[in-house]
DNA sequence: CCGTAAATGTCGTCG
DNA sequence: CGACGACGTTTACGG
């Protein structure tokens, strides 16, 4: 990866024209050819950037100091176009190849546990399946309540309006089989907006609130991720 | 900025649990105190990282090149423990304030643009504003077709299923007035993925793929933005 | 500060 | 390779 550090003028034309004035910033190009445009502050994402794959040509360079412009483009006609009047800072690090990030906790585990531990939700539930198929896409946990009726179950971090309406999708295409109607709602979320529990309120939708950390307690500690 | 390459362990505890392996890698450390971790591949988005406001405080610090770890936390109780191993490389950096981005081409845009040309939706439509406020957020366009009915009209860049329920809603709120209905929908987008479109049907939602450049050569060229 | 919608979203997974 | 949904989404905008 090399690290510039320039008074730099960047333009990118490509889904959209965006123009940087002039500025020192820092510019990262890793070893792919993606190229960041950083500034002191923000969030991480880069005031400018290119995706990979691209490649990156210098123009009108005139000396290792000289004024010069790279030029990153890539297949789709997208292009980064970095002016640099300066450069304060330019070196090149070989990193390697990462290892990689290992995560937990995301929606997935929150799925397994409470497929795990169904009953959390009610006595006598039982589970069908994860997954379950349906012609618009799986519903995270199909369920039978105590008395052997069907409950589809839409888990997700943060429920918010579109998880509620995504159920009711589902809920709509299940109960046209009369194999399995009726089949009721029910969303479960770690956190649930007031605006998304009046919807669900509104389609006779029951709204779980997950606890996390409870689930995990219960669950099987050698099934731990790492 | 500071920029620091270094061999490294990564762990991040907060909305999720992720750990990353030893690793040499690239560390930038905002003036605001956010921090990113960066790897030599991916895309703009980091390995792991902590947005602002968050403080860094080094623990075990034995000297200038010794192992030590750098905690940065926030308010929430989030935490990004980095494990310094060897440092690489190690440099700080004044980039003042940045001037900004100066952007062009997107949703509203194309909004512009297609308030403008109002009759390429079809003969005789007539404007009646953009930004129609309802009470559930504005519609991006309101018209009348040649017969003085109400027409709702979303604009996306790219055409998916929240869009087509975002205008779901909209309709259904704006056809319980009766001094405008019947209201009908148009979902306008550059690009509208198939399932977006069947979902539309269903609703009776007219679909209309969006011609930007096209646009853009009808449109008075006064009017560029910069 | 909360809530919603947009994003050059990016990233995984699965067909 | 494209479609689809999740994301520690982040970010901008309005009430």
């Amino acid at each position: 990866m090399r690290i510039v550090v320039a008074r730099c003028v960047v333009d990118y034309t490509g889904k959209l024209t965006a123009h940087l004035p002039e500025a020192v910033r820092v510019i990262m190009i890793k070893s792919d050819g993606s190229v960041l445009v950083h500034a002191d502050g923000g969030s991480y994402k880069p005031l400018n950037w290119m995706s990979p794959p691209c490649t990156l040509r210098v123009e009108g360079d005139g000396g290792s100091q000289a004024p010069q412009t790279w030029v990153v483009t890539n297949k789709a006609g997208e292009a980064l176009q970095i002016h640099i009047l300066r450069i304060e800072h330019d070196d090149t690090h070989d990193l390697g190849v990462d290892p990689g990030l290992i995560k937990d906790g995301v929606e997935a585990h929150l799925q397994a546990l409470l497929a795990d531990q169904i009953e959390s939700l009610g006595a006598g539930w039982t589970l069908v399946r994860r997954e379950y198929p349906t012609a618009i896409g799986p519903v995270d946990i199909m369920a039978r309540d105590q008395r052997g009726e069907f409950v589809a179950i839409e888990i997700k971090r943060r429920g918010e309006i579109d998880g509620v309406e995504q159920l009711t999708r589902y809920l709509e295409l299940l109960n046209r089989d009369s194999t399995i109607a009726p089949v009721r709602g029910v969303f479960a979320a770690q956190e649930i907006k007031p605006q998304a529990r009046v919807l669900a309120s509104d389609r006779d939708i029951e709204c779980r609130v997950l606890d996390y950390d409870a689930l995990r307690g219960m669950d099987d500690p050698t099934a731990r991720l790492f």
